[in-house]
RNA sequence: CGGGGUGUAGCGCAGCUUGGUUAGCGCGCCUGCUUUGGGAGCAGGAGGCCGGGAGUUCGAAUCUCCCCACCCCGACCA
C-alpha cells in the first residue's frame, strides 16, 4: 500500500509552461516525471511503478516467445562499432567520450555490434542456432531534437532483440516471431497500433517494418488505405503506375509565351487567362503540369551529381522520400552557384527538352512512376517566359528512369487494393528488421555447418521503447482530467480516498479496508492525507488516473446499510457498494 | 544547423517599452484558528545572484554586446 500522506509526490496546478504535447504535461503535473537534463528525465514513485509496470509486460510477453533476457553494458568501446562503419554512420548522434587514458569509448545507441560478438564469442556450431537473445537497456542518442517529454529523449529505456539464423528461412521465422510477439505485447498493453512497412535506411538489410502508435504527436508520417489494411512508412510507399497510354491522335507539342510564369500558381494563371492556350471544356489545374525539379546528389565518396526529378505540378518533392531513394548518397538543394554552372537550365522554365543524360544539360533525369508513355504536360520550355503545351511522355521526351520522389497526398490511389489512401502521424513503438549478414560479415561471425564449413549466420534486429511506450499510452488514454491508465500499466489498482477529518470513522474504515484489499491481492494508493481537501483529493486522484477510484465517505456512516463509494476513472460512472461485498466487488472489478 | 519565441521564488505569471523606493501577484510551503462531498476561509510568516558574463550609467530585472538553457517550426532521426 502506499500512502499520499507521505509519498514523495507533489501535483501541480498549472501546467508546466515548458510541455507542449499532452503527455507530457500530465506526466508532470501528476508528478511521475521531472525534468531532469536537456532529453533526460527523473522518474518519481508512481512514474517509476508505471515505467516498471510496461518493463515487466515487455519482458513477459519476450520470455513468453522463448527470447532469452542478458544484460549488456551501455559504455562500450568503438572498435567494434568502427568494425562495422557505424561509428562513422551514427555522426553526431553518437555520444562519444574518451576515459582517463585517452582510450575512445561510446555510450551505446543499440547493441548489434555487441551481441554479435558475443555470439562469435560463445558458438561455433549451426547446432546452436537459431538463436534469440534480447535485453531492457538505457540506449543513448545525441539527439538534434529531444521533445514533446518522453518521446523523444537522449537517454530511454529499449528492448532490443537480435535473432541469429542459418538461412533466410530461419531469419524470416524469427522476424515473424517477434512480429507476432510484438502484436500481443502491444494488446496487453492496450496500445493502438498500425503495422507500415519501412526501409532499413542506415540499419541495412532489407525487409523492415514500423508499429506505429496512430496518434498525432507522433513524429512519422505514414499511408494508410481507407478501405484495405495497407500501411506504409511515407518513405516505403509504392506509387502504382498506370497504364502507358496510346499515342494516336494526341495533340502536337506546342511552344506558347507565357511571360513571368516561373511558378506553377502562375503559369496555370495564365494558362487558364489565355484564349489561344485555354483548355477545351475545363480549366487547366497543377496537375497537368509537370514540374522539374534539380537537386545535388552528394555521394558518399564525396563526389556531387546533379539530379533532375520530374513529378505532377500540384506535388512537391519529399525530402524524405527522396533521400530514401538515394541513400546512401545525401540530398543538397542546387544553389545558384549550380545554375550559372549550367547555363541550359532556365530556371523557373526548365523541361525535360534539356533534361536527361542525352540532352544538353547532361543531368540525369528521372520521372514519378505516374508519368507514363501518352500522358500530356505544360512544362518549361527551356526559354525564359516559354512554356510547352501538350508535351507528351514517350513521343516528345524520354526520362533516364523513374523514382518515387514526389509527395504523397490525401487521396492518392491504394497500391494494394486501388481505393484512396490518407495520411496519418504515429509514434514509432516498434520497429523490426531483416538484418542479413551486415553485422556478422563485418565481425567475422561465423558457425560450422554439418560439412564442417564456415557459414555466416544471418540475422535480425528488433526494438521496443519502452519508456516512450509509457508517453505513448499516456497519450491514447489521457482526458481532459488526467492521466487515465490500463489497469495492469497503471501504478495501482484502487485509488482509495477518505472523505473525513481525522479520528472520523471514515479513517479507521479505511485503513480497515485497505487492509482487506491487499491481502485480497490488489494494489492500493491511500489518499489518507488529512490537510488535503476533499476538492483537491479528487482532482488529483482524477489526475494521477488510477483506473479505479474508491470513496470511503458519508456512506458509510449510514447504520442500516453503510456503502462505500466506486468510480470509473474513464467513464465517471459511480456506484454505492454495500460495505459488506465491498471487497469481492472491488476484486471482481480489478481481477475480471 | 536555419527561423521564431521564452528565461523573474518549488509551479504559473506581472514588472522591462520610457533605468530610480525594500522586485510584485496567484498557487504551493510554514504557524495558528475555523472548515471538510469537488482545487476552503481568516490572520501571521519563510522563500529571489531577476539564466550567466562583460559593458554603458551616479544608479540596471529594465539599455548594449557575448554566452547558456528551454519551447515551437524546419533540417536531422531505427
Amino acid at each position: 500500500m502506499q500512502r499520499m500522506s507521505n509519498l514523495f509526490l507533489r501535483t501541480l496546478r498549472d501546467d508546466p509552461s515548458d510541455a507542449e504535447v499532452q503527455s507530457h504535461r500530465l506526466l508532470v503535473r501528476a508528478g511521475y516525471i521531472r525534468r531532469a537534463a536537456p532529453g533526460g528525465f527523473s522518474w518519481l514513485p508512481l512514474g517509476y511503478e508505471v515505467f516498471r509496470n510496461v518493463e515487466r509486460i515487455v519482458r513477459e510477453e519476450m520470455n513468453a516467445a522463448g527470447f532469452q533476457e542478458v544484460h549488456f553494458p551501455a559504455l562500450l568501446p568503438i572498435e567494434p562499432y568502427q568494425a562495422t562503419n557505424r561509428y562513422e554512420e551514427y555522426g553526431p548522434n553518437l555520444f562519444r567520450l574518451q576515459d582517463r587514458h585517452g582510450a575512445d569509448f561510446l555510450l551505446a545507441p543499440t547493441h548489434e555490434e555487441m551481441f554479435t560478438l558475443t555470439v562469435k564469442d560463445l558458438y561455433s556450431s549451426y547446432r546452436d542456432l537459431p538463436l534469440v537473445i534480447y535485453q531492457i537497456q538505457t540506449k543513448f542518442r545525441d539527439e538534434a531534437r529531444p521533445r514533446a517529454g518522453l518521446l523523444r529523449t537522449r537517454e530511454f529505456s529499449m528492448k532490443d532483440s537480435y535473432s541469429f539464423d542459418l538461412d533466410d528461412a530461419g531469419l524470416q521465422a524469427s522476424y515473424d516471431a517477434h512480429r507476432a510477439a510484438y502484436i500481443k505485447l502491444f494488446e496487453r498493453l492496450e496500445l493502438p497500433y498500425v503495422i507500415v512497412s519501412a526501409l532499413s535506411g542506415a540499419m541495412g538489410g532489407s525487409a523492415s517494418e514500423e508499429f506505429l502508435a496512430p496518434l498525432p504527436v507522433g513524429e512519422d508520417t505514414f499511408i494508410r488505405c481507407t478501405s484495405c489494411d495497407y500501411a506504409a512508412n511515407v518513405e516505403a510507399v509504392h506509387t502504382p503506375v498506370p497504364e502507358p497510354r496510346s499515342l494516336d491522335g494526341l495533340p502536337a507539342a506546342m511552344v506558347h509565351d507565357t511571360p513571368k510564369t516561373p511558378t506553377i500558381a502562375t503559369l496555370v494563371a495564365c494558362v487558364n487567362s489565355d484564349p489561344a492556350l485555354r483548355h477545351p471544356d475545363r480549366d487547366w489545374t497543377a496537375a497537368d503540369t509537370l514540374k522539374n525539379v534539380v537537386v545535388n546528389i552528394k555521394h558518399p565518396d564525396g563526389t556531387v551529381e546533379p539530379l533532375a526529378v520530374g513529378i505532377e505540378g500540384h506535388r512537391e518533392v519529399d525530402m524524405k522520400r527522396l533521400g530514401a531513394q538515394v541513400e546512401p548518397a545525401e540530398v543538397e538543394p542546387f544553389s545558384e552557384d549550380d545554375f550559372k554552372q549550367h547555363p541550359s537550365l532556365k530556371k523557373g522554365y526548365i523541361g525535360p527538352g534539356v533534361l536527361g543524360t542525352n540532352n544538353e544539360s547532361g543531368i540525369r533525369y528521372l520521372l514519378d512512376p505516374r508519368i507514363v508513355d501518352g500522358t500530356q504536360w505544360i512544362t518549361g520550355a527551356d526559354q525564359y517566359n516559354q512554356h510547352v503545351l501538350h508535351l507528351t511522355a514517350g513521343r516528345d521526351f524520354v526520362a533516364d528512369g523513374t523514382i518515387e520522389a514526389a509527395e504523397v497526398l490525401d487521396g492518392d490511389t491504394c497500391p494494394n487494393c486501388g481505393s484512396d489512401v490518407e495520411i496519418a502521424r504515429g509514434i514509432e513503438i516498434g520497429h523490426i528488421f531483416q538484418l542479413g549478414t551486415k553485422y556478422a560479415e563485418a565481425l567475422e561471425l561465423t558457425v560450422r555447418d554439418e560439412n564442417d564449413q564456415p557459414i555466416t549466420p544471418t540475422m535480425g534486429s528488433y526494438g521496443v521503447g519502452v519508456s516512450r511506450c509509457l508517453a505513448a499510452i499516456a497519450e491514447a488514454t489521457l482526458d481532459d482530467s488526467g492521466l487515465c491508465w490500463p489497469r495492469e500499466i497503471a501504478p495501482a489498482d484502487l485509488h482509495v480516498i477518505i472523505a473525513g477529518k481525522d479520528g472520523s470513522p471514515q479513517v479507521a474504515a479505511a485503513d480497515e479496508l485497505t487492509a482487506s484489499l491487499e491481502a485480497a491481492g490488489l494494489r492500493v494508493l491511500l489518499d489518507d492525507r488529512s490537510k488535503a481537501s476533499l476538492g483537491v483529493k479528487f482532482k488529483d486522484a482524477e489526475l494521477i488516473g488510477v483506473p479505479t477510484i474508491v470513496v470511503v465517505g458519508r456512506g458509510i456512516a449510514n447504520d442500516d446499510n453503510p456503502t462505500i463509494e466506486v468510480k470509473d476513472r474513464k467513464t465517471g460512472e459511480r456506484e454505492d457498494i454495500a460495505l459488506d461485498s465491498i471487497v469481492e466487488h472491488l476484486v471482481s472489478i480489478c481481477r475480471p
